[in-house]
DNA sequence: ATGAAAGCGCTAACAG
DNA sequence: CTGTTAGCGCTTTCAT
């Protein structure tokens, strides 16, 4: 193994310059840097990362807590991992992942062994466990999602909030004036995950102001729980021209029962979507949507963990603004309105 | 920070006998080895990673190289990452997340910089570009996916050419002689990725012992490219009644096509897939597959290393024999064979 | 602009 | 069964 002595006895300086011209910490004469990096290159030379890290008390790694829960869209979770790792390793960072599974655990043992400098903690919940145990850690921790109280985080997140706040002004402009909300599974509002309660709030918000009627109900990714609930809702709600859905799973479900009750996409009916882009991109009917921005979220961790490790003190929450994509599911709700043809007697979609 | 230091002074003993204590290397006299683990308890001691990782050269980090492309499907390769996190935390180990984009120069920095004892490298294909560093590298490895040359490494996979030839065989059993197989697309086989030729070698290896028709078709995901494909499958073998399809992609395309030409699912034609258990099983016809075991790749991966770690030398190849699930979508072929009903007349699913 | 030297916290001979 | 001690490879004062 080549050994930073290695190195500076090939070129002939001292260990110590040989760090420095690593670090950058001290101006160094051209010549001597230029004959150490030449060494460096000769001898294959890398810094051992665990003598560096008991040196310096800096490992270069950041800790990603991953959910181990599969009740969210796998992919997405995998994009912001993704993200993570090539945001961190732009800034010489290293990424541990963890599964959920340690919970609180892995907080203490990140911590304790000082195995990570930070740590980045995926799928929080409103009143996450981990949270009491970050706050008294040493380390800077970023959290993806947004706890219900954030004191003494960074918190990074999709404007949940404006993302449904858009969804209700998009089809209230194209004059739709029912609009059903096909939501999580009652499973992800039960254990508090924020987001599906803060995208709520928007779309409630956005339709008191626009005088739309707004119809939630959560629903698991099953093609039988779809169809109960939007009978459920046709019935309650005749008049429903819209659907807003928040549900990666529901989506290729909801598309299938309304191409199959003779409804069709978006001359009788709109359908919108809050969830990853690839999926409206490539569900059957191509959707208008809010996409999820996983890469940006990833990136945007990284970054504020970076620069609070370089000493630039940012703690703060970073809401990103929500991007509508219209995709052709969503259009003007038809003059008249016509009855939702529910039933098996309907033929595809005519408007008239 | 609580080091071995203070535990020691805090019972009484030196600084080895804790570290003793700790890797149970030597024998201790209960009495001191209560006193201590009391001592640790009390004071809240964590090795410290990084003085561990200098002073023993093993860091308790296993490196994970996930690819960074996407054209494989997401869930799986998720579920390996949390099935190596998993197996890893309950052998002592961390997790290093590495993606495929730094190539073999990842191997590389792994190696120079001890950051890790281990590699898993998945998404492997057959003349990979990481294997030549990864064979002169000091560090174990096991390849998730099997290379042309697998010398010197530990491989584990799904045995592919098998679960090929026990579609076939199933399918034979129900008295299907035309079957068609819907591949993944032409790029992935393109890129040497070994799997889809495996599984296409058992397949037809199984089809010429069975004397039963094959028809092969690489297939993008998009329903456009199924529709194509399926109809050029039934032009060219207007006698075929069943389909393996291996692409979780084109799992909901093909079924909505043959819903769509009024084929019935498995009365008229019958569905075979080698794809996630998840996406059989919530397919909107439940599919009978053979299924990829994620969980029981990764934990095998993780075993396979700690053992090489620990010294038990044991290179070899793991092929996880394929476990075929009767879902539904297969059945017996109709007597008499019907003509596929590939046109708009045809209605739904009789056999006369 | 460069060197010398003292650790960082732990492990593993080497002694007893 | 336990203690002493010499590093592991690097960073970082303190000197010059």
């Amino acid at each position: 193994m080549v050994t930073l002595a290695d190195v500076a006895r090939h070129a002939g300086v001292s260990a110590s310059t040989v760090s420095y011209v690593l670090s950058g910490k001290r101006s160094i004469s051209a010549s001597t840097r230029e004959r150490i990096r030449r060494s460096i290159d000769e001898l294959g030379y890398r810094p051992h990362a665990g003598a560096r890290a008991l040196a310096s008390s800096r490992t270069h790694i950041l800790a990603l807590m991953m959910p181990l829960r599969t009740d969210l869209y796998v992919p997405v979770m995998m994009e912001i991992a993704m993200a993570v790792t090539t945001a961190a390793r732009a800034h010489g960072y290293d990424v541990l992942l963890l599964t959920g599974e340690e919970g609180p655990e892995a907080v203490r043992r990140v911590e304790g062994s000082a195995i990570a400098d930070a740590m980045i903690v995926m799928d929080v919940e409103l009143d996450d466990p981990r949270l009491p145990f970050l706050r008294q850690a040493e380390r800077p921790a970023v959290l993806i999602g947004l706890p219900a109280d954030t004191t003494g985080f960074t918190c990074v997140d999709l404007d949940f909030e404006a993302a449904g706040a858009r969804c209700v002004d998009h089809l209230a402009d194209l004059g739709h004036r029912q609009i059903a909300v096909l939501g999580e599974p009652p499973a992800v509002y039960a254990r508090g995950t924020g987001f599906a309660e803060r995208t709520l709030a928007g779309l409630r918000a956005a339709a008191a102001g626009r005088r739309v009627g707004l119809l939630h109900r959560p629903c698991e990714g099953t093609h039988a729980a779809v169809a109960a609930t939007v009978g459920r809702v046709f019935e309650e709600r005749p008049s429903t021209t819209a659907f807003v859905v928040q549900n990666e799973t529901a989506v290729e479900p909801l598309l299938a029962l309304l191409r199959h009750q003779g409804l069709a996409v978006p001359e009788d009916i709109s359908v919108v979507a809050v969830c990853a882009a690839q999926v409206a991109a490539h569900a059957s009917v191509p959707l208008t949507s809010v996409g999820v921005p996983a890469q940006e979220m990833g990136r945007h961790a990284v970054e504020r963990l970076v620069a609070h490790l370089d000493g630039h003190e940012d703690t703060g929450t970073v809401l990103i603004a929500p991007d509508l994509t219209v995709r052709g599911s969503s259009g003007p709700v038809a003059v008249p309105a016509p009855p939702p043809g529910r039933t098996e007697r309907a033929g595809r979609g005519h408007s008239g």
